[in-house]
DNA sequence: CAGGTGACTCTTT
DNA sequence: GAAAGAGCCACCT
């Protein structure tokens, strides 16, 4: 049965969040990360641009999108979970264990081996 | 309309 | 190598 677990308040705001185009964009990319993938916010943004509008994207958390696949850029090839709430944190991190991603012993993800944008393509096919 | 904030990132000191 | 400042975009008050 469709069960919700913890399902958010929808509120206009958060339905006019979704209509956002800016939204949709970060959505769609969100949504096309594969599986023991992970991609940083600067990718999904296309750089730095709009890096913090991803993550406001991934916090309304009413569309079905791997949010846990977004990571933060802790240094360049290296990811690492920049969620504000620790258990938040701590839950992403065990989603991505779980689906077979590695973190360092700095809590830091290789990005050259999870990394799932088009630069990092070849060395995660590596 | 203007000010403040934020799951970001980069450059410089 | 760590810390601080600046840039950027969208949402909320």
């Amino acid at each position: 049965m469709c069960r919700r677990p913890a399902a958010p308040p929808m509120t206009k705001s958060i339905v006019k969040k979704v209509v956002s185009d800016a939204y949709r964009r970060i959505y769609a990319v969100a949504r096309k990360i594969p599986r023991d993938r992970v991609m940083t916010y600067g990718a999904v943004a296309g750089l730095a641009r709009g890096a913090r509008v991803v993550g406001y994207a991934m916090n309304a958390g009413l569309v079905p999108v791997p949010w846990q696949r977004v990571v933060g850029l802790k240094r360049r090839g290296v990811g690492r979970v920049s969620i504000k709430d620790p258990v938040g944190g701590a839950r992403q991190r065990q989603l991505l264990e779980r689906e077979g991603v590695r973190f360092d012993g700095d809590g830091g993800i290789s990005l050259a081996r999870y990394g799932a944008g088009p630069e990092h393509a070849a060395a995660a096919r590596a």
